[in-house]
DNA sequence: GAAGCGTGGAC
DNA sequence: TGTCCAAGCTT
């Protein structure tokens, strides 16, 4: 009855270890995993929030070719660093990983338990707990939307996971049963790692998870019933005119008489006084955000401030890529 | 506790 | 095309 390299025995080896042997066998080769480099699971654990794994790749490869290190990142530019963070969204992320690297580089030392990692901006209790398990072996599960998901289906835990309540629960059951206390780094990984390969959101691959006869929901047809999110708020469709031109400095401006957003890199605001100037009509685009669906319309002065725009060498937020697209499109028509 | 915050890919 | 949503954090 000896386990084999294949899977062990489901009847008589705990959850916890049965997910760690499966993850060993088929865990994804990463550009950031198994390196022993904090530096990069920092980066890589602050881009991957909220943020699939294959749009990080390129980006984390970029990202760490020109910021080598706590020490390089620390002294970059915070505009060239939201340079090298386009296609990731929430830019918040590159503002508070710039401002981590400036503080650690101020430190005696790097942090190393997830108490001292929650300190820092923009890292929470996941990440805190990512980075101290993984490149700390600190024994400290952690708690992310893979985990939440898997849980839920392998025990049968009903109700709104966001709820204090419920994600205690989970928390209890995922320490008990998931997470294997003496390879914490490993073991955190694999629960991800299936929750991102295997136990799916939508359609997942129950014959190929290492837990299926164990599992809750596969043994009780509730696979698609769990977890129980909360539907959406329904977003709102609004309309938006965006303008090209340039400021009293001659320098090319995105502006917006709208406030309703609140993140001046997306939306840079509307500059009092522009409003005068004639503006020609390049059409419009739709752009959906988390909040919004948007329908914007695109003005520009001339075309020269279309031509300055794009010689600049600033970071443009997707929203701009598009207006200049559309003005682009107009001006060679 | 709930709302606000981006982007690109899958379907 | 629209909808959903992906290794969360902050206020």
């Amino acid at each position: 009855m000896k386990n084999t390299k294949a899977g062990l025995k489901p009847e008589t080896e705990s959850k916890s270890r049965l997910l760690l042997n499966w993850y060993q066998n088929n865990k994804r080769p990463l550009p950031w995993r198994d390196q022993d480099n904090v530096y990069w699971t920092l980066v890589s654990e602050i881009m991957l929030q909220q943020t699939r794994v294959e749009a990080v790749k390129p980006i984390f490869l970029r990202f760490i070719k020109r910021f080598t290190d706590f020490e390089s990142l620390a002294m970059a530019e915070e505009s060239e660093v939201f340079f090298y963070w386009q296609g990731l969204g929430y830019y918040r992320r590159a503002k508070n990983l710039h401002q981590c690297a400036r503080q650690i580089v101020k430190m005696a030392g790097v942090p190393k338990t997830k108490d001292q990692w929650i300190l820092l901006p923009g890292i929470g209790d996941y990440t805190a707990s990512a980075i101290a398990s993984i490149a700390f072996l600190e024994s400290v599960p952690v708690l992310d939307g893979n985990v939440i998901r898997i849980a839920t289906r392998i025990f049968g835990i009903f109700g709104d996971p966001t709820l204090t309540g419920i994600r205690k629960e989970i928390k209890k059951r995922v320490f008990e049963d998931l997470f294997y206390k003496d390879s914490p780094g490993d073991s955190n990984q694999s629960m991800m790692e299936l929750g991102a390969t295997v136990c799916l959101p939508k359609n997942p691959l129950c014959d190929q998870c290492p837990l299926n006869s164990l599992c809750f929901a596969y043994q009780n047809q509730k696979v698609s019933d769990l977890p129980e999110l909360k539907t959406r708020v329904k977003k709102d469709l609004i309309s938006l005119s965006l303008y090209l031109f340039r400021d009293k400095d001659n320098k090319p401006v995105l502006g917006t008489p709208w406030r309703g957003y609140q993140s001046d890199y997306i939306f840079p605001v509307w500059v009092e006084g522009e409003a005068v100037k004639k503006y020609r009509y390049a059409g419009y685009f739709r752009h959906n955000i988390t909040n919004y669906n948007i329908m914007a319309h695109v003005y520009f002065e001339d075309l020269e401030v279309i031509e300055q725009y794009q010689a600049l060498a600033e970071p443009k937020s997707t929203l701009l890529l598009k207006a200049l697209h559309k003005a682009v499109i107009y001006s060679a028509a």
